[in-house]
RNA sequence: GCGUCGGUGCCCGAGCGGCCCAAGGGAAGGGACUGCAAAUCCCUACAGUCGCGGGUUCAAAUCCCGCCCGGCGCUCCA
């Protein structure tokens, strides 16, 4: 398996550090506002890979944390007269139910930042004893030029990360280098604080992950992602803060291209964004149809989502939807264990290459037209061609061919179906029409196959 | 300015030196099926060429160099 590492610069071989193992840290969101397109795409990425790795028989430990104190959260809880906790654990729970709308598996470790103060404290304290770190009155600082290979993740020496900041890093007679970042805030008024040997503060944002990943998953674990807006400086600096404790870091590094709106990043402070549920209620398929989205385009390229993608999008899951609908109508046997061999191995070969879910995504709608060709002839590959086809979009979490929700109404549509049958029968068509019309008019579509009509809701 | 990713049909978007007269999706036109639809399938037009100019190679959308244009990053950011 093949994919493009951040800090190589190019596509490499992905060898995790135990066979038939992955360790994957995904940089979670800092709570306190609503989740967008942005967040969405990188959920949606990374539970992707999990999904395949899993599917291919690996086993995951999935790690994504929650960032619940910074001073965003601080700011809120200000603005709102409120704690900072209520507001991490209010945008925390908004972000979850968003995430499991979108069909986004959960972690199987979300450690919340406020919860590995200790660790964090430790792990500055490593830092400070061998000289990385000076501690002062304003707090602790990484000594970053003491970093062997500081910047290599952003392909920039430290000169050239100096040089091009010139003009925005902020005099600062705290530190001892502009390029120096902040292990430990020390307390100010009105601000949560936890007691440390340095004095009350807080944990900079960067130490955060660098302790929560090594924490949970180790020293030397596979593969760590997020934006690539985190490259610089957060990746950068958790890295740096591994590497100056002597720990060993992410062997790989996996990074999404943005979400653009208008040829721009979507972004909370640029304050372009639409949120995900936003874009969830415009559309009861618009879920599973973002997914179809960002599967069709690779992970690193960026994306622009807009209401004409999104439309496109859902005809296209609309396709796959009806191939089901229709295999079933015909008697499918979904407890076959027949596959398509030829379709799984190109499969496995698009996504074995820096997950290439588009290409994936090919091959399934291949699959989806050949099934319905079967499905048309009564052939007996019908099976195996929707069952194949069925099983590679889950394993890319599309949640295809999950039995339809029962309406109250359905005895109801049931006889009116019937009617409609009988109406047909009697070649009645007008009866017959008018009670499709209704039918639709309700939300409920009836198409007439071979093997009788069958209705579903839109 | 520096780093990095990119520029492919009407739109979106793959393409990992020969299998590319360039995948797939959507939209368009025609046809089959149907009482009519819908769904499905088939066919057609779509990129005479992959931002532009050089180069390497028997062979380039793919590698190299230069230029133009765009995204992201350069201490809030997914």
């Amino acid at each position: 398996m093949k994919l493009f590492d951040t800090l190589a610069g190019e596509i490499v071989d992905f060898v995790p550090r135990k066979a038939g193992e992955v360790s994957l840290y995904a940089c979670g969101p800092t709570v306190y506002s609503h989740p967008h397109l942005g967040h969405a795409r990188q959920s949606i990425t990374y539970d992707v890979i999990r999904r395949y790795l899993e599917w291919s028989g690996i086993r995951v430990h999935h790690v994504a944390n929650i960032t619940d104190i910074d001073d965003n959260i601080i700011n809120r809880a200000k603005d709102e007269d409120s704690t900072e906790p209520e507001v991490a654990k209010y945008w925390t729970e908004v972000y979850d139910e968003v995430m499991a709308d979108l069909g986004v598996l959960s972690p199987h470790d979300r450690p919340h930042a406020t919860e590995y103060v200790e660790e964090m404290v430790e792990l500055i304290s490593v830092l400070v004893e061998n000289g990385s770190a000076y501690a002062n009155d304003s707090g602790v600082y990484l000594r970053v030029r003491s970093v062997p290979d500081y910047g290599a993740l952003v392909h920039r020496t430290p000169d050239e990360l100096a040089e091009g900041a010139g003009a925005r890093i902020e005099v600062d007679d705290n530190k001892e280098d502009p390029l120096d970042f902040a292990l430990w805030k020390a307390a100010k008024p009105g601000e949560p604080t936890w007691e440390s040997p340095w004095g009350a503060g807080r944990p900079g944002w960067h130490i955060e992950c660098a302790a929560m990943s090594l924490g949970i998953l180790g020293d030397g674990f596979d593969l760590h992602g997020g934006g690539n807006d985190l490259v610089f400086p957060h990746h950068t600096n958790e890295r740096a803060e591994a590497i100056a404790a002597g720990r060993e870091f992410a062997k790989y590094w996996v990074h999404n291209a943005m979400v653009n709106i208008g040829g721009e990043k979507m972004s909370k402070s640029l304050n372009n964004f639409t949120t995900v549920r936003e874009l969830l209620d415009e559309d009861p398929l618009n879920a599973r149809a973002l997914r179809i989205v960002l599967l069709q385009t690779h992970y690193r390229k960026n994306l622009e989502v807009n209401t004409k993608v999104m439309a496109v999008a859902r005809e296209t899951l609309k396709g796959i939807d009806a191939m089901v609908r229709r295999a079933d109508n015909a008697g499918l046997d979904r407890t076959s264990t027949a596959r398509d061999a030829d379709a799984i191995t190109k499969f496995r070969a698009a996504m074995d290459h820096d997950f290439g879910t588009p290409e994936a995504m090919a091959t399934v709608f291949d699959l989806v037209r050949r099934a319905n060709i079967a499905i048309d002839s009564n052939a007996a590959d019908a099976t195996p061609l929707a069952l194949t086809a069925m099983e590679l979009a889950n394993a890319l979490g599309l949640a295809v061919g999950q039995a339809a929700e029962a309406g109250d109404d359905d005895v109801d549509i049931e006889a009116l179906v019937a009617d409609r049958a009988a109406a047909k029968a009697a070649r009645d068509f007008e009866t017959a029409d008018q009670i499709r019309a209704d039918l639709q008019a309700r939300g409920i579509t009836v198409e007439d196959t071979a093997d009788g009509s069958i209705w579903y809701r839109a």
